[in-house]
RNA sequence: GGACGCUUAGCUCAGCUGGGAGAGCAACGGCCUUACAAGCCGUGGGUCGCAGGUUCAAUCCCUGCAGCGUUCACCA
């Protein structure tokens, strides 16, 4: 490779070739029998359906961050990576590509359609995986694995039959949240809520007492009204107290049910009478149940109508039918108002079907205890959920937890490992393949059809992808894990469930840490949707800009608690900053001679000048914030840091300062200028490489001769001790904001040279300015220093603290100008000596505030006085002219 | 309805246990200074949502209010 660079970074002329050789030298491989400490991450398995969003860019950027960082700390670290099936959303795919073909899944049958799944999976399924790649995420791609592959359906199988056996996994007839598409039932969570215009129907129920009377009831659904039991007051209601004990006539199918009395009918709510469909309601499944009422289905797993005794019904879509019973109901004049009405109505997360409500046999996980457990461990810091703002939420969830429904009733997933004896009934649930009933011994045996809720195999994606149920090395060197990173909108779809799981089959919560991050969104907030056309790709984004680019504004805009608003103008900004790395140390390269390229900067402390003292403090105490912001998941902090460190003060400042330095022509002047600069790129580049890989790789290995950055050494323990050295520069550079402030405001050309007097107030700045004079002249372009006389005209007065900077000009200054300018500043001063005049006087503050805040103020009131009178002696000169 | 969060410069936001109001972008003025015009130098701009309270001291802690947002539960 060429050491020397073009002026312009082209990231697509190296990331690939640095990701092939990290792949190659098997940099990412995590090894069980190392003897460092164990970090460890298990990816959030991105669907195989799946192609790179944004979201996915976030949260592997983080956690490539994490990996990278820990791997330069000295641990063993295995980022796990893997997919997951994703049940529905993958079946859904595959129907929708038979469909196209002209065939079905049920034309072509479960098995077929199954081993059609699976050619999808191998010809697709790893598309994420290489996107992931060009992100330049570090995981052990040898230890790839996926939900449905032989050892996790073998975990799959183990803890089932585990929880089974306790008792904790049970079969029942219960309502569950059916999909009539999927034609499966859904857990509560897949459930998601959407406000729709609707109506609400008041329908009239003969009294079953030859009255002629009727009861009014009020329903979004008319439709359900087949599958009515009862009719139900509140035994409260005074309204309705003649209604007790009587019966009703349900209309068209003439069938005779009871009023009956329950606490939950709101006697503030509509007419007070509600009508019962314990099959398609939740509420009425519960009002059914202690009324032991009856509970017949009217509407099959189709959503199509299934009463018998109205055959004209019989077959119809459940919103053709709420029309036609509406219809009825008015020839029959028993139809009230039709009131419209906004309310929510549940949709399946995977199609947005409208769920039906249903009474079906399905498989169960209790789980309040477990919640329990899981609670416990966050209660006691076993785990800690970053941010904590969290926290409520999480305890709240669990506190109302409900069985989850695991069962699924399509057929790509783990399919449930429990067999039905046809003679005798008996059920069995076991690991291996049941051929013969334990019970009766007959071979009449089958196994159940349905496959699990996908959460369920996620849910044990902490041990199941580390060798679970085999006690492998592995599993005892990374388990538990160390921190999980994920998005906040599946806290409770796969983090609560893993905690649940990892704590009871493992009995150790399966990660320390819970780092939950936001949302990735467009610049004005709004969600990215390809209908708004507001998407940014991250595929496109690393083609254009590089993938160290994305990576880094990501990071820099992750602040914790608050979604991510990104632009396109944002990721060229930081290309910038990627540029600007890359242009130091194109500048750096090319004052390095070739030995120097050979090694590794050593420092002779002994020969540094007090730049380069300088610049070695700011390096540690940037390094040391970074380690700090780490610590607490504030990557926008870290990344900040280093942001600032590198561009303001190495590259702007350091690099200018050191060009004299450069060119002076004594090589051994150059030899520690450079070398000094070299040694501080070198520690910026592993320190910037948890965040921009790529080209941090890219030019250490232009810089040294080592291998990778990858195992380097974290810079995070720098202890120079040069603070006085150090502070001598900052005042330098103060003197240096002052005359530049002086020409910029003057409109003095760059390239002309000036003359500045310099009149310190401050003892301690003589020596200052004697010894830095020649840096101040060289970066400020002045000619002459001079600290033994006056100008003897009017010159332009920059007063700092401690000192006061003159510089005359060539065309005459405007005394006015000059005068109304130091007279608003010499207002502004008397403003804060105001405020610390008066903090000093007041005995409390004296009395009460701490020590160090007390000597802070007065040193800074005593510098608003020291600058207010060189003001006033200056104004006094200047108007006596 | 419950819970949580947000409100700081024109925009997007930092500001972690109370004691100096900051960054990036945008704006404006000046620079082709041999690493970088994807750059350099300089400048302006904020009663830190409103009203109280605690404190010697509040952008920060407490209470109330307003606006915005997220989420959970959803009443026929």
């Amino acid at each position: 490779m060429s050491k020397v660079l073009q002026s312009r970074i082209n990231p697509s002329e190296y990331e690939n070739e640095i990701y092939e050789k990290w792949l190659t030298s098997k940099i990412f491989h995590a090894d069980e029998k190392s003897s460092k400490p164990p970090f460890t991450i298990v990816i959030p398995p991105p669907n195989v359906t799946g192609s790179l969003h944004l979201g996915h860019a976030l949260d592997c950027t983080l956690q490539d961050i994490l990996s990278r960082y820990h791997r330069l700390n000295g641990y063993e670290v295995l980022w796990q990576p893997g997919t997951d099936h994703a049940g529905i959303a993958t079946q859904n795919i595959v129907e929708k590509e038979l469909i196209k073909e002209g065939t079905s899944k049920n034309e072509i049958g479960r098995e077929k359609f199954i081993e059609r799944v699976w050619k999808w999976k191998e010809e697709s399924g790893n598309n994420i995986i290489n996107q992931l790649k060009k992100l330049g995420c570090s995981c052990d791609w040898d230890r790839l694995r996926f939900t449905m592959d032989d050892g996790l359906s073998d975990s799959v199988k183990t803890v089932f039959v585990k929880l089974y056996n306790e008792g904790l996994i049970y079969r029942s007839n219960y309502m569950v949240n059916w999909c009539v598409r999927c034609n499966t039932a859904i857990s509560d969570l897949e459930v998601e809520f959407a406000e729709t215009d609707d109506f609400m129907y008041h329908l009239r129920y003969p009294i079953n007492d030859g009255s002629g009377d009727y009861v009014e009831v009020a329903t979004t659904r008319p439709e359900t009204f087949f599958a009515d039991t009862a009719v139900a007051i509140n035994a409260n209601d005074e309204r309705h107290q003649n209604l007790k004990g009587k019966s009703v006539i349900l209309p068209i199918v003439n069938r005779v049910i009871p009023v009956i009395e329950d606490d939950f009918v709101d006697t503030e709510f509509g007419t007070g009478i509600v009508k019962i469909t314990p099959a398609h309601d939740p509420n009425d499944f519960v009002v059914g149940k202690t009324h032991n009422l009856e509970m017949p289905q009217c509407i099959d797993l189709n959503g199509k109508i299934t009463v018998g005794t109205a055959d004209e019904f019989d077959g119809l879509d459940r919103y053709d039918a709420r029309k036609k019973v509406v219809e009825k109901f008015r020839e029959l004049s028993l139809l009230g108002e039709i009131v419209p009405l906004k309310h929510n109505v549940g949709k399946c997360y995977r199609c947005s079907t409208t769920i039906e409500p249903m009474i079906s046999l399905q498989w169960f996980v209790d789980v309040k205890d477990m919640a329990k457990e899981a609670v416990k461990s966050v209660k006691n810091g076993d785990m800690r959920i970053v941010p904590s703002t969290w926290d409520n939420t999480f305890y709240d969830w669990m506190n109302n937890i409900r069985d989850w429904c695991i069962s699924r009733q399509i057929w790509w997933g783990h399919r449930i490992p429990a067999y039905y004896c046809d003679d005798c009934n008996e059920i069995m649930v076991s690991v291996d393949t049941v051929t013969k009933c334990s019970k009766c011994g007959s071979s009449n045996i089958r196994q159940e059809t349905d496959v699990l809720d996908t959460w369920f195999s996620s849910a044990l994606w902490p041990f199941s992808t580390l060798g679970f149920p085999e006690e492998t090395e592995t599993l005892k060197k990374f388990y538990p894990t160390s921190v999980l990173v994920t998005g906040f909108d599946i806290l409770f779809f796969w983090v609560v469930r893993m905690m649940m799981m990892g704590l009871k089959v493992m009995d150790k919560a399966p990660f320390k840490d819970i780092y939950l991050h936001a949302l990735v969104r467009d610049e004005h907030g709004n969600k990215m949707s390809k209908s708004k056309g507001n998407v940014i790709d991250p595929l496109v984004t690393i083609e254009e800009y590089g993938a160290d680019a994305l990576r880094f504004t990501l990071t820099i805009l992750a602040a914790q608690g608050r979604d991510i608003k990104l632009s396109v103008n944002r990721i060229e900004g930081y290309r910038n900053f990627i540029n600007k790395i890359w242009n130091a140390s194109r500048f750096v390269l090319m004052n390095c001679d070739d030995v120097a390229l050979e090694n590794k900067a050593e420092l002779d402390l002994s020969k540094l000048v007090y730049e380069d003292k300088w610049i070695l403090m700011q390096l540690e105490t940037a390094c040391k914030k970074v380690a700090k912001a780490m610590t607490n998941y504030s990557f926008n902090e870290a990344a900040n840091e280093l942001y600032q460190f590198f561009w303001l003060n190495f590259c702007d400042f350091y690099l200018e300062i050191i060009k004299p330095r450069l060119h002076s022509g004594d090589e051994d002047e150059k030899r520690i200028a450079i070398n000094t600069a070299k040694y501080v790129i070198e520690k910026s580049m592993i320190a910037l490489h948890p965040f921009i890989p790529f080209i941090t790789e890219h030019l250490y290995g232009k810089f040294t001769d080592a291998e990778t950055i990858c195992f380097e050494e974290y810079p995070s323990n720098l202890d120079f001790k040069f603070d006085d050295e150090s502070f001598m520069v900052q005042s330098a550079i103060d003197i240096i904001n002052s005359i530049r402030n002086i020409r910029g405001e003057h409109n003095i050309a760059p390239s002309k040279g000036i003359e500045v007097f310099f009149e310190a107030t401050d003892p301690k700045l003589n020596i200052m300015i004697e010894t830095l004079s020649k840096m101040i002249k060289n970066i400020a372009k002045v000619d002459d220093i001079i600290t033994d006389r006056k100008p003897d005209t009017e010159a332009v007065t920059v007063i700092g603290t401690g000192y006061k900077v003159m510089v005359v000009l060539d065309d005459l200054i405007n005394i006015e100008d000059e005068i109304a300018r130091l007279e608003k500043e010499l207002k502004t001063l008397e403003k804060d000596h105001n405020i610390y005049g008066g903090k000093l006087k007041n005995e409390n503050y004296l009395a009460k505030a701490k020590a160090d805040i007390i000597e802070k103020d007065k040193e800074k009131f005593e510098e608003i006085c020291s600058k207010m009178k060189t003001i006033k002696d200056t104004l006094v000169g200047l108007k006596s002219k």
